[in-house]
DNA sequence: ATACTCGGACAATCAAATCA
DNA sequence: GATTTGATTGTCCGAGTATA
């Protein structure tokens, strides 16, 4: 759904991934509906490994855009993730495989894939901020709406839908006018679909290691119930909370690691997986530690429990600092309580739309700028 | 300075098409 | 049946704007 519809909180720094909490947006009685400004889809991907494809449709053939997450230290004006002073020495915007743009010594550095979650929670996905696999998230824990934080309803796939011929596998095209010859052998690997980085078909060729997210723990770290929840997939082992994380210096790089001075220890390393309130990074307070009522100092696994064995979210009561959030910004349209105001529909370029223009507006009171009040268009 | 909005790039998924 | 293609659908980056 576009984000306009309900409210999105406030992001100012949400976006950022990894460290960053992205703000949650509270989607007050958001109805979830998966989509973001685009409409959307279904379906619980599998992670797959990276793999180096060089671009292949049209569509998404991946330019790599300009901007490197990485590099970017995160300081938009927004950006929340900038922590506090605490924050750690480096940038907080830390892609899960690794930068791309420059290194220091002046190479190109292959661009990071961005990581994305499988599911985002309705919170984020209004917001169009970054969520991440725990429930609550980050985002929604940060901003004391993690009783709202839900995974969004992907809707699903079409079928049916015919597709006009493909390219010839062995590299001619089906089509006249394809005359383009494949890359490098053209193949991709079997198995790996898409999950090209966009590179010139040299590099694409260098075995990049890949780097399990550095800032997240594996995606099978995060153990909880399965978002997309494939009967196949085997249930998720522990969960750790992803803000339990604290930030730590960055072991030198290896020396022959070309992904430079990026990574953090593994999950492992960290601390034990308990976060009793209260006990949040700075960073993870924004607006300060959300009153807890209950639950205090339970492990945090224990809202992480598989979705079909874990009790109903605990409720958070809003941080007061929330409150200012709420939209009373007469140009938005607002929130009701329970929701959503626009219509969905944008299409974004490239295919994807924003959910609704009207945007979401609503939740009730805070969460409008929690969640993304209004949709992409 | 911080919070919020939102366009659009990028990522992931998966059914159709093709190959073996 | 296995593999690949490529459209669809979802995530969220990051710049721009608004507000405090
Ligand atoms: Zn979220
Ligand atoms: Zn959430």
């Amino acid at each position: 759904m576009p984000d306009s519809q309900n409210q999105s909180p406030p992001d100012g720094e949400d976006d950022r991934p990894d460290h960053s909490l992205d703000s949650p947006t509270p989607t007050v009685g958001t109805t979830t509906d998966a989509s973001e400004h685009h409409p959307t889809s279904p379906a619980a991907p599998l992670i797959t490994t990276p793999a180096t494809t060089t671009t292949t449709t049209p569509a998404t053939t991946t330019t790599s855009s300009s901007t490197n997450p990485n590099t970017t230290s995160p300081s938009s004006p927004d950006n929340p993730d900038t922590l506090p002073s605490t924050s750690p020495p480096f940038p907080m915007r830390v892609y899960p495989f690794g930068p791309t743009a420059a290194t220091p010594s002046g190479q190109p550095q292959i661009r990071a894939k961005r990581r994305q979650v499988k599911n985002a929670c309705t919170n984020c996905q209004k917001a169009c901020k970054k969520c991440d696999d725990a429930r609550p998230c980050l985002r929604c824990v940060k901003y004391g709406i993690g009783e709202e934080c839900v995974d969004s309803q992907r809707k699903e796939r079409r079928k049916g839908v015919k597709r006009g011929p493909y390219k010839k596998r062995d590299g001619k095209s089906s089509h006249p006018d394809d005359a383009s010859p494949p890359l490098d052998g053209a193949a991709v690997p079997a198995g790996a679909p898409h999950s090209g980085i966009g590179l010139p078909p040299a590099a694409a060729a260098v075995p990049v290691p890949y780097m399990p997210h550095v800032g997240y723990p594996p995606a099978a770290f995060y153990g909880q119930y399965p978002p997309s929840s494939k009967p196949g997939d085997p249930p998720p082992p522990a969960y750790y909370h992803p803000s339990y994380y604290m930030p730590m210096p960055l072991p030198p790089p290896a020396a022959d690691d070309p992904q430079g001075p990026i990574g953090y220890p593994m999950p492992h390393f960290y601390p034990p997986p308990y976060v009793p309130y209260g006990s949040y990074a700075p960073y993870m307070m924004h607006h300060g530690p959300p009153p807890r009522t209950e639950g205090v100092g339970a492990p945090v696994g224990a809202h992480y429990m598989p979705y079909s064995a874990a009790p109903p979210p605990p409720s958070y009561a809003r941080p007061p600092m929330l409150q200012p959030l709420v939209h009373q910004n007469p140009g938005h349209q607002s929130v009701t309580p329970t929701g959503v105001v626009g219509s969905p529909s944008g299409v974004s370029v490239n295919g994807a739309a924003h959910m609704n223009p009207g945007g979401e507006a609503g939740a009730g009171s805070s969460a409008s700028a929690l969640v993304g009040a209004e949709g992409h268009v």
